[in-house]
DNA sequence: AGTAAACGTGTAATAACATTACACGGGTGC
DNA sequence: GCACCCGTGTAATGTTATTACACGTTTACT
């Protein structure tokens, strides 16, 4: 982090930031290598390699319990230290929120025991009000 | 959860629960499954069959970000609402605790929001003390 | 005892996710 | 010019997880 905001994005980047923006939800590397094999993508590893850089730029998130990438929901804005994901099980949305009374709590424990934090991930799994209300 | 303590462990599940509880860290399935060729397994579906029971059971957790499976450390102990990971990135070495006052305040969140949480996953990657003493 | 249901097991095949290795091309700065 | 860095293209491979099918054991009900 302490990235630039508005990094310049190469061709493959645009192209791989382009399908997480348009998404609704969470997209898995290969289904983005899918929806940009008419943009002549035809390897996985060019979509690995622009998700590296833009989860580098703080531009995408990865979710560790879905394999799956999202574009961030700050995008431009650097304010948030950490960011927490609600995932719901039933629709796939994702709400992006950011805990940081909660995160604080979490960086006393490491500091307390000299642990280097580098990357915090909290994903919360389960269903979405919209979800529940439809049985 | 609401499970047995002491739940009836099948031989597979056993020799599983086993060979995590020996190893110092976490182990991936197809370690596991590495480790119990001797024992007789030949397939990754008895690995991943005997895993789901453990972490039903709450006997092992599963590390998202490491795509691995660790031994809960408060075996026999259903005490905690819920687990984190410190996870070493330098020695491999996992540390699991309960962060009960962030846990209530992610779990105050999702309240406010009417979801209705199933499973949370906290993960903290860096380094641990001994290893930056170690440089 | 007979038998259906639930559960655990064994095996093979395949799907899904991710990385390594190698070659090439375009800029930048000496 | 040429060395260096970075992004790209392609193929092959490695790693993680699931589906499908067959069979055996236990439980529990009649």
């Amino acid at each position: 982090m302490t990235a630039h905001v508005h990094p310049h994005l190469t061709k493959n980047q645009a192209l791989v930031f382009g399908s997480l923006t348009e998404a609704e939800g969470p997209l898995t590397a290969y289904a983005i290598l899918d929806h940009l094999r008419d943009s002549g993508f035809r390897a996985p590893l060019q979509v690995y390699r622009a998700l590296d850089k833009l989860v580098e730029y703080g531009l995408v998130h990865r979710l560790e319990s879905l394999n799956a990438f999202v574009a961030c929901s700050h995008s431009g804005c650097a304010s948030h230290k950490s960011a927490a994901f609600a995932i719901c099980d039933t629709c796939g949305q994702v709400v992006e929120f950011s805990p940081d009374e909660a995160i604080d709590l979490l960086t006393n424990w490491t500091q307390d025991r000299g642990f280097q934090l580098s990357k915090t991930t909290i994903e919360l799994r389960g269903v979405c009000q919209k979800c529940a209300a439809a049985n």
